[in-house]
RNA sequence: GCUCCCAUCGUCUAGCGGUUAGGACGCUGCCCUCUCAAGGCGGAAACCGGGGUUCAAGUCCCCGUGGGAGCGCCA
């Protein structure tokens, strides 16, 4: 048999992080047994499907990096095939039309919960001959629940699980406009494209026992499920829009590396002994759909803020510099003009100080722009009395032919010592100086990366600042 | 209300009858250091409660409690 797996959102919304987990967890599952992922749009709800949703959704499969091998495939257009196995079942006994006005299936909804039972369909036209001579409404379609005995979903993840059939009402797989309902076209697809691994969240674990029994009715044997618990907020809280950074794509907006939230997730609810980092290629190797979680798992953010910075700072350069390229540019930077340092260098110089490619955008911006005013705080402490170091640092550095951090070391600590103060004194009023603050990589590497000709500019800068500010 | 699922540090988790209950994030102490980081070495921090089973229970069973999900002509 070989292994298909299938990732099946509907297209309401973004691909949230729950969602991309899933998605993981599928393509994960095939990867790793040589088999088939297939995608498919769960669209049958006309009234809440778009194609602005479509979009985001395979935006974020392909910033994941989680391609497919088969589809998408859109369940509105496979409307014949539903119809065609609706009419067998019909023909089977296996379903049949119920005539029932929404308005008695809201007062019995309504009766059933005052009295506090399990709200469910009655049954009124599962025995019915023929239409009821005042039906004057288009009849749905309900499944022919059994009535009596057990349905055994086994569950990969969560083991055996048992159903009572009285638990399990009629429900409805065709609507009154002949559109069919999730539950029926799911088992219709899962069945039609060969699903081997049905790897889906936990909140449709009582819809196996339903889709199960409509395989049964249809002949057909029920694919292995596994039923992934669920991510919550960090309040342990059920993910919504109001918990920030639901969706995928803001995670690319605030600066984290698909890499990293890819390692993020396969973590939430999957572990493989004490590893943390995984490369994709161990992701593939050692993901098991037995080593994954009973319970549901909260978010923590700042594990993956960790998780993003272990993988800036151990990508390829050139990879990280791509990505770095995107958000210097939300900030008006375009760093292809040539003008500025070069970008690896960059990467290199800043990952062990940033969370994020956001972070690291804004703390490099300085590299392509004099700082328009100075931390007051830190020109104060570092600019006010020091013309003399920095007329000095203005001779020492302007006298360097070579300029490379070690050069630009030698001449620094040239005018520390011949001013007779540590390397702190002089390096901190040229930071001040160059990048507007108190923080930069280290100030012969930050040198080095602006160039002589900006770092002098910027010296002069600052000295003049000095002087003006002198006297106050 | 009914049905189903779940329960180890604050969080992510290892554990698969015998462990000083391990790792990671975060927090924190020290070291390194031109700033901020990164890095190195330490520290605090957990088996929800009660009954069983067993020589032995975080691990197996039951009950309770607490979370979560489902109960649509949504998916």
């Amino acid at each position: 048999m070989t292994v298909t797996t299938r990732f099946a959102p509907s297209p309401t919304g973004f691909l949230h992080i729950g969602g991309a987990r899933t998605a993981l967890f599928c393509w994960l599952y095939a990867r790793r047994h040589g088999g088939r992922f297939v995608l498919r749009i769960e669209d049958t709800d006309l009234e809440r499907s778009t194609p602005e949703a479509i979009n985001a959704i395979l935006e974020g499969m392909s910033w994941l990096g989680l391609d497919y091998d088969d589809g998408p495939f859109y369940q509105t257009q496979r409307f014949e095939r539903y119809a065609e196995v609706l009419e067998k079942m019909l023909a089977d006994g296996t379903a049949y039309r119920c005539y029932c006005s929404k308005e008695r299936l809201e007062s019995l909804r309504a009766d059933q919960q005052a009295r506090k039972v399990k709200p469910r369909y009655d049954g009124c036209c599962r025995e019915l001959n023929k239409p009821p001579v005042d039906a004057t409404e288009s009849p749905v379609i309900r499944f022919k629940q059994p009535l009596e005995g057990h349905t055994v979903v086994e569950d990969t993840v969560k083991g055996t699980v048992a159903f009572d059939n009285a638990e399990l009402d009629d429900l409805i797989i065709a609507r009154g406009d002949g559109s069919p309902t999730y539950n029926f076209v799911v088992v219709v697809d899962d069945m039609d494209m060969q699903v081997s691994h049905v790897i889906r969240g936990d909140d449709h674990l009582n819809n196996a026992a339903r889709q199960a029994n409509i395989l049964k009715a249809l002949g057909v044997n029920p694919p292995i499920y596994a039923h992934v618990p669920m991510i919550l907020d960090e309040a342990g809280k059920k993910l919504s829009k109001r918990t920030g950074a639901a969706s995928v794509m803001d995670y690319r907006d605030a600066g984290y590396l698909p890499e990293a939230v890819i390692n993020y997730l396969v973590r939430l609810g999957w572990a493989h002994g004490d590893q943390e980092v995984f490369s994709l290629d161990e992701m593939v190797e050692h993901f098991d759909i037995s080593d994954i979680n009973h319970s549901a798992s909260s978010l923590n953010p700042s594990k993956l803020e960790w998780l993003n910075q272990q993988y800036l700072m151990t990508l390829p350069r050139a990879h990280v510099a791509r990505h770095l390229a995107r958000h210097l540019g939300d900030l008006g930077i375009d760093p292809a003009l040539g003008e500025g340092p070069n970008l690896e260098a960059i990467v290199e110089a800043q990952a062990p100080r940033s969370k994020t490619l956001v972070e690291m955008a804004d703390s490099s911006r300085f590299f392509y722009e004099a700082p328009e005013v100075y931390d007051d705080k830190a020109a104060r402490k570092h600019l006010l009395g020091s013309e003399a170091v920095i007329s000095a640092l203005l001779s020492a550095l302007t006298a360097v032919s070579d300029w490379q951090a070690a050069t630009i070391h030698e001449a620094v600590m040239g005018v520390a010592e011949a001013q007779s103060v540590k390397l702190g004194k002089v390096a901190q009023p040229i930071r001040v100086a160059v990048a507007g603050g108190p923080v930069s990589p280290p100030i012969d590497v930050t040198l080095e990366l602006l160039g002589q000709a900006a770092t002098l500019v910027r010296l002069e800068s600052a000295r003049q600042w000095a002087i003006e500010h002198a006297e106050a």
